[in-house]
DNA sequence: CTCCTGACCTGAGTGC
DNA sequence: TGCACTCAGGTCAGGA
């Protein structure tokens, strides 16, 4: 489900409700999602400080004191809801977390739910961060200052599968997903079936452009509700009304009016129009 | 290395 | 109503 923008709008939402409080209470309601989660979770960051919250990729970290990172993927179906009074947890609500309230009294609820338990939960030492298995292989972030279109035309020089999924990798660019792989192919005119290889010099730098705005754009809006995600405070993320192509399949393009086509590859399906994507 | 498939899981939608 | 089937925003392991 959650892409960069999704994932960055649940993180500066949970901001005030965590930045600079206390974990009082923690509930976990089952010991695995995708996978195992840490033995006595709620028992670890309760009584801890919340002293930040960065996001890398697709993942938010939880920095608490005493040095320890609470590492949350949202997976496919993953959502993130803030409460100010005790919430009623529903099925696949698993875990929550409550705050000490803030200076005007107030506390927060903090609950993932995630339905098809594709996502997942760490708890692991500040020190351990760097190596950790699902952040070492990570590439630059799109929005931060070692992308740019020299590097992106780098990366794609020597990838032979079509651009599509080459910009799915997340060691290459980290934070895409499939609908803002199709948007950004959209705005740069790029067919998702061309060869990665041979995307150069301008088509290169449109496409870099592409990727950054379209991020820029979705985040401003609060993501893309489409199934699961809503931001933490309930509204829904707006760039879905923003979408040129994705799920849009026998629309008429935005640019053009020509019907928008959709094709599956690598087990995901793609959405472009064949008309202004070359 | 790169590329693809299958696996993980539930729920919503569709067609009969 | 019910059943069978397909599909969904991610990514990892395994094999070619």
């Amino acid at each position: 489900m959650p892409e960069l923008p999704e994932v960055e709008t649940v993180r500066r939402a949970l901001l005030p409700a965590m930045q600079g409080r206390k974990i009082t209470a923690a509930f976990v309601g089952r010991d695995d999602l995708r996978w195992p989660l840490p033995p006595d979770l709620a028992d670890r960051i309760t009584g801890r400080h919340v002293a930040g919250l960065d996001r890398r990729a697709k993942y938010i970290l939880i920095r608490l004191s005493g040095d320890e990172v609470l590492l949350l993927h949202l997976g496919m179906s993953g959502s993130v809801r803030i409460h100010h009074t005790p919430p009623q947890l529903a099925k696949h609500d698993h875990v929550m977390v409550e705050m000490a309230p803030d200076a005007t009294g107030q506390p927060a609820f903090v609950v993932f739910r995630d339905p098809r338990r594709f996502g997942w939960i760490d708890l692991f030492s500040a020190t351990a961060e760097s190596q950790h298995k699902l952040l070492a292989n990570l590439g630059p972030e799109p929005l931060g200052n070692e992308f740019s279109p020299a590097y992106l035309a780098a990366c794609l020089k020597t990838r032979t599968g079509p651009i599509k999924t080459v910009l799915l990798n997340q060691q290459l660019v980290a934070g895409l997903g499939n609908i803002y792989v199709s948007e950004a192919l959209f705005r740069a005119g790029i067919s998702p079936r061309r060869r990665a290889s041979s995307i150069r010099g301008v088509r290169a730098d449109r496409l870099a452009t592409a990727i950054i705005d379209t991020l820029r754009a979705a985040i401003a809006d609060g993501g893309t509700s489409l199934r699961d995600h809503v931001q933490p405070g309930g509204d829904i993320g707006y760039f879905v009304q923003r979408l040129a192509v994705y799920g849009r399949a026998g629309e008429p393009c935005p640019t053009c009016a020509a019907p928008v086509q959709s094709l599956v590859q690598a087990g995901r399906r793609s959405f472009y129009c064949s008309h202004c994507q070359r």
